[in-house]
DNA sequence: TCCGGGCTGTATCACCCTATACGAGATGGC
DNA sequence: GCCATCTCGTATAGGGTGATACAGCCCGGA
């Protein structure tokens, strides 16, 4: 497998073609990067099916720190949730590198449910995968334990920037301790240690300054 | 005041009602207290609008722990992620009380969409809801302080079943030490000293047995 | 009515994390 | 080459949490 994976997870390829089949219902649109699809707050009843690029999905907290939810790559529907409910939005979504979308609107979305069924299951089967990502991710974050938040952290970046090694899965991204720390809220000393923990434990691998998952036997 | 057992969240009226004229697709069922709806790993594609009861909804790690998702009480759907994705459950569910409830499965859906999207439509919100209410628990897991966690579900609690009170909002759904434990990662020991710390911080009261959260001119 | 079970409030202890600090090594600018 | 900065590794002290245990309370069943 050349290709390369982005985003921090991807919907099969026959729900794909679901969805695009459809294209005609949205238009197509561009967003350079470093732009905002949308912003936490704003009422929206638009959503979007990314073809090309990269999009950033946080929350704003109060205190103005942010948590990064996902990163959507190609083939993923961003922004469907506050579509639908028509509430606030509840995450913001920028485009960290030059995208393509097709931006559909929900408000007239139950008159082409009427004539084509089938992009409302599809509709539904993409939210449903959302939820199951989330759900799992809760799963882990519900741990106060930093090791089961670090090992969800490298798994979510495995799937987003690793390429395949002997050994295992070769992060090529470069991130600090630091970085960890704040991405899965715990001090920078901890994070040295579990990975020295995980080190010890054949889970992980430090080559050349990356991060190197080994392969495992493992489970969910 | 009774002690009235209620879920941790649920839809708004116009949603309920929605869903409610559209009960002939599926069929009533009944489930008694400590049955399981279904079981996570298992493959269906049935979901359930609960009329009566409570449905506890968790997600079992490898080790055999287990990590309560949320109390779904009347008026809520469950099930519905793995029914549309189609994939195996990834969470269990448990009636934790006699409980009702319109048993839907989505094998025919397509075809009931055709004749009525507006069905569509209202599946749609309220796998939005649920996807926002999961994304903001994402936001406040992100911090290891129980504080953090427990003020959280607190907070979910009130949206959903608070009642206005001299002091404030009075949640008058009761929820064990225990089950706020297994919901915020922490142990049933802390919940009580957490509890009991906000108190003295007047951030909360007990009233009745019922946790009351005292107003204030403070922010989220 | 009595009894048993579930829930809450404490207490103790061990352990791990956080904050803080310092040194070594790598890197980059001048 | 030299110094500033960043990153990683490590040490220490302090504190909060988890595990465990036990007592008091309320409630429901026999």
């Amino acid at each position: 497998m050349t290709k390369k994976k982005l985003g921090t997870w991807r919907i099969d390829r026959q729900l794909v073609e679901q969805i695009s089949r459809h294209a005609a219902f949205g238009r197509r649109r561009k967003f350079k990067k470093n732009t905002v699809l949308y912003e936490q707050g704003e009422i929206s009843t638009r959503f979007y099916f990314v073809l090309k690029g990269l999009v950033q999905i946080s929350i704003f907290r109060a205190d103005g720190s942010e948590v990064v939810l996902e990163l959507m790559g190609p083939e993923t529907i961003c922004g469907e949730g506050s579509a639908f409910d028509g509430l606030p939005r509840f995450s913001s979504a920028a485009a960290i590198e030059d995208t393509e979308v097709i931006e559909f609107d929900t408000a007239k979305m139950t008159e082409i449910f009427r004539s084509h069924p089938e992009f409302a299951t599809s509709l539904l089967r993409v939210t449903s995968l959302k939820q199951r990502v989330v759900a799992i991710r809760l799963k882990h974050l519900a741990s106060r334990e930093p090791q089961d938040r670090i090992m969800e952290l490298l798994t979510r970046l495995e799937e987003m920037f690793a390429i395949d090694h002997p050994k295992g899965r070769l992060l090529v991204t470069h991130v600090t301790h630091e970085q960890i720390a704040t991405m899965t809220g715990t001090s920078r000393v901890t994070v040295t240690r579990t990975l020295q923990r995980l080190r010890e434990q054949n889970r992980i691998d430090i080559v050349d300054g990356h991060i190197l998952l080994r392969r495992r036997a493992g489970v969910s």
